[in-house]
DNA sequence: TACGGTGATTGCACAAGCTGAAATCACTTC
DNA sequence: GAAGTGATTTCAGCTTGTGCAATCACCGTA
């Protein structure tokens, strides 16, 4: 007989994430989450730096991964496409299997202006983080921020759609396309 | 004799941004901030909703005043240029008198996360303004998501630029060199 | 002059988020 | 089988943020 329970992680994130989706996250209590899952409230915080984090476990593991195919990328064309095509391998290998659990996650953030907040601090990271890879490969400072950038502008352009109830195409495939349209209406340079 | 100090909220805001560049934000605190504006902590949150929000009363006057010079603009040019011109007025109205207060302000904003995160919540919500106010202008939904992402990408290579020591060229200047550098960047489609 | 309404401020009580320190105890290692 | 490890718990305490009632100079009006 173990002396606890396994994976006090992931029953913590399922307990938050039925009880945001319930109830909303303002009127879940840290308390209430522990309690779900098992544990204390003290205990929550050993695992989460905030009541918030407990929605962004994933995202350390998909920056990574971003970062990885950034780095790895063997082609020579412009950097924005560069990085399109790491977020549609790393979207294929994370995200589009679970659809579901993404688009519920992501319901319960758009819905709560303090998720919002930090899934904004989430993002930006990683955009400094994938400017820095591109530094690494040879990109200007200034056009690494500026490649970064614009390709978070198309991915989150393209995750809109793919969120979208009755969206069928996958992510990879809507990626292309939202960097397209980036490039038609910033205009020809 | 009147009853009380005049000019509460500015007591409050100029000894946040004191002590939070003295002493950091998170080793500041809200009786702290009070005390020192001759106030209380309840007046304090009378007049902010919370903490950090005391270093963000000049952001909804930003976002009225570029929402208005984009619906007003009567150019007929690409919806980014529009936007940038826009900044640039309301830079040159706002921001580049006071170079001073805003680079300190900044700086404590960049020293701390839960600052930043609020910064980018304040621009996300910007962004949203400025893609309905191209919308209304007959812009295409899309597209004015992805103009106004661009061109929030734009202002913050440019105020990059501008805040750093030594720079001498004012906002309005380096903005459409910010603009051409993004669409370099982007490249032609 | 009197009088009632307005509104910025305050005090108080309290929920909830978050932290440091010390104790517990199954499991592992030597 | 002794000692160490580490996830968990308990507890006490601080800070943030809110609801509510009270204060009282100021203002308009009679």
């Amino acid at each position: 007989m173990p002396r606890w329970k396994p994976d006090a992680v992931d029953r913590l994130q399922d307990a938050a994430l039925e009880l945001f989706a319930e109830q909303g996250f303002e009127r879940t209590t840290v308390a209430e989450i522990a309690k779900r899952a098992e544990l204390t409230q003290r205990s929550f915080f050993n695992h989460f730096a905030d009541k918030r984090e407990v929605l962004f476990g994933m995202s350390a593991k998909l920056q990574e991964e971003v970062v990885r195919e950034v780095e790895e990328a063997d082609d020579a064309g412009p950097p924005l496409d560069t990085v399109v095509r790491a977020f549609g391998v790393v979207a294929d290998k994370l995200l589009e299997q679970r659809r579901d659990v993404v688009a519920r996650r992501y319901a319960v953030i758009a819905a709560n202006p303090e998720l919002l907040e930090r899934e904004l601090g989430k993002n930006a990271a990683l955009t400094d983080a994938i400017a820095d890879a591109l530094r690494r490969r040879g990109c200007e400072p200034g056009a690494a921020f500026l490649a970064a950038g614009a390709a978070m502008l198309a991915q989150q352009a393209a995750f809109r759609t793919w969120t979208r109830p009755g969206e069928t195409r996958t992510l990879r495939d809507l990626l292309p396309a939202a960097a397209e349209d980036l490039r038609t209406t910033v205009g020809a340079s």
